[in-house]
DNA sequence: CGTATATCAGTCGTACTGAAATCT
DNA sequence: CAGATTTCAGTAGGACTGATATAC
């Protein structure tokens, strides 16, 4: 009566998660789109501010996605007009990426929207329950992370 | 020091739940690739336990996604023998699901897959934590769905 | 050989469009 | 019967993964 349960029997507060997930890609990325960008290209963007240069495999790190998935999003973002590949002079296999200028430009307006939605999503919360929040996700990831490392996933 | 940030300066707790449930969702899904199954279907063949017979748009209603989406996921179940796309004599836009026997016996299976890799992700929960975990995934759940049924998305 | 990237196939999610059947 | 709604199908494009291939 209090929980509306209804029909589904597996453990809620995974379920959930994955909802909550995705409920708040969509609600960033509508905003995002106005701008040219999309949610999975602010690692991206953020992580090559102030000019920096970084090759590929390093921002599939920082992005924590595979090889793959980074290199079709600067594929996307190359196609945009909001990232460049410049051969890497000292290693010839390599190619560094960096932003555009427009791209940094519209950047910030990007960083609030996402900050914006994750306020949202936190509305009601405490201070305390947010860093509680961060602790038990955390924990969770470190825990799944370990058996992936484990099972060589 | 004692949180390892690292490079990224977004909010932790949201990329941290985006990451969780990728790990999650490759953990089960390489386990359940053996059986024939995928984590997307589960609730679909939870829905459908005991011979019952529902409808697409209930499916889809039950396990929260799209029409689209559904669709086609039942369109790969159908494709892999998995599930039945019957007539429905009351409604001829209609036409009603069940899952095939075959499917239906290995589907206990699948579902302990799914709970004991559940029972990972919460290794080291006190029941009072996983209980807490449920409701700031509720709340935080709850806030987004508020603000996109609000700006119809 | 080993590392950095590119590409392909496949899943899964969304949005959008449109046809057929049903309801009022 | 007309018009709105419901049920589903199909397509396009994004974001992932895994497996391979190519270049240095």
């Amino acid at each position: 009566m209090h929980r509306q349960v209804e029909a589904t029997d597996d453990s809620s507060s995974l379920r959930t998660l994955g909802r909550a997930y995705r409920t708040f890609s969509r609600i960033v990325d509508v905003q995002l789109r106005e701008l040219g960008f999309a949610m999975s290209q602010l690692p991206v963007l953020i992580a090559l501010k102030n000019g920096k240069q970084l090759p590929q495999a390093e921002l599939a790190r920082l992005a924590r996605v595979e090889q793959s998935s980074m290199a079709q999003l600067l594929n996307r973002m190359e196609r945009d007009g909001l990232i460049e590949r410049v051969a890497d002079p000292a290693d010839k296999r390599s190619r560094l990426i960096s932003v555009t200028a427009q791209a940094s430009r519209r950047m910030p307006k990007g960083k609030a929207i996402m900050d914006a939605t994750v306020k949202i999503a936190l509305r009601g919360f405490s201070a305390a329950e947010i860093e509680r929040l961060d602790e038990l996700m955390r924990r969770i990831s470190d825990n799944l992370e370990r058996v992936a490392e484990e099972r060589n996933l």
